[in-house]
DNA sequence: TCTCTATTCAACCCTCTGGTTAATCAACCG
DNA sequence: CGGTTGATTAACCAGAGGGTTGAATAGAGA
């Protein structure tokens, strides 16, 4: 599976998202994040799998505790890929105007 | 499923992102749409409904075509999503830095 | 009308996924 | 050492996902 496919299904599901916001305050073991969740510790640990083939997070290991770390390089390739489409959603962007910018004649018409 | 979750999900698939690249050139027909795809006709069809369920495209009518449109909003909400975690990985931003400059002391602001 | 084209629906087949419980591994502590 | 805590692995299950083929629908056109 690509890397984009892989992120883009590891954030497509709201537990794991909802790890990832836990994490940008700070890393976490797997029971503290386990904790807000009505479901297994086995399940989180399966989650963490996840997000942690999709480049999402690291872990590292203290004693019987294994820290999860945020790591968000992959969300800069999730946010080039959707910025191809700003044009389509953000009225101030308007990549024809800046196009039609660089035609402009003028003292910098030697760009021939 | 909540929207957010639906719509990571469409995207999580090669295909459906090849599709909205190609509706990004402008609309089209099933069709056409399928043209560049190894796999049948129906399978794109799935494809287009699980696009249309995120919000991502619109169908219309003409004659039996159903043009598909792509419809950008909710990258927007991706796009937003993705922001909220900005500051780990894009260096020029930096929100901490940002809130200490309004806690400066002294006229000094204007100094730029 | 009958036919052709564009598209969808239905049924089926695997595989993947998110969850469970039970067992296991790893490290600290008495 | 044995026991406790933290976490992963294994086996299993139900449901969803992506693909197929075949039949059905909608409309254009002879």
């Amino acid at each position: 599976m690509d890397r984009l496919s892989l992120v883009f299904a590891a954030l497509a599901d709201p537990t794991r998202r909802a790890i990832l916001t836990r994490l940008a305050d700070g890393d976490a073991t797997v029971n503290q994040l386990a904790e807000p969740f009505p479901i297994s510790l086995q399940a989180v640990s399966k989650h963490l799998k996840v997000l942690e083939q999709a480049g999402l997070i690291t872990r590292g290991r203290d004693a019987q505790w294994r820290p999860c770390r945020l790591e968000a390089a992959p969300l800069r390739d999730i946010s080039a890929w959707t910025d191809q489409y700003r044009r389509f959603w953000d009225e101030r962007y308007d990549r024809l105007d800046d196009y039609l910018r660089t035609l402009q004649p003028g003292p910098t018409a030697e760009e021939k």
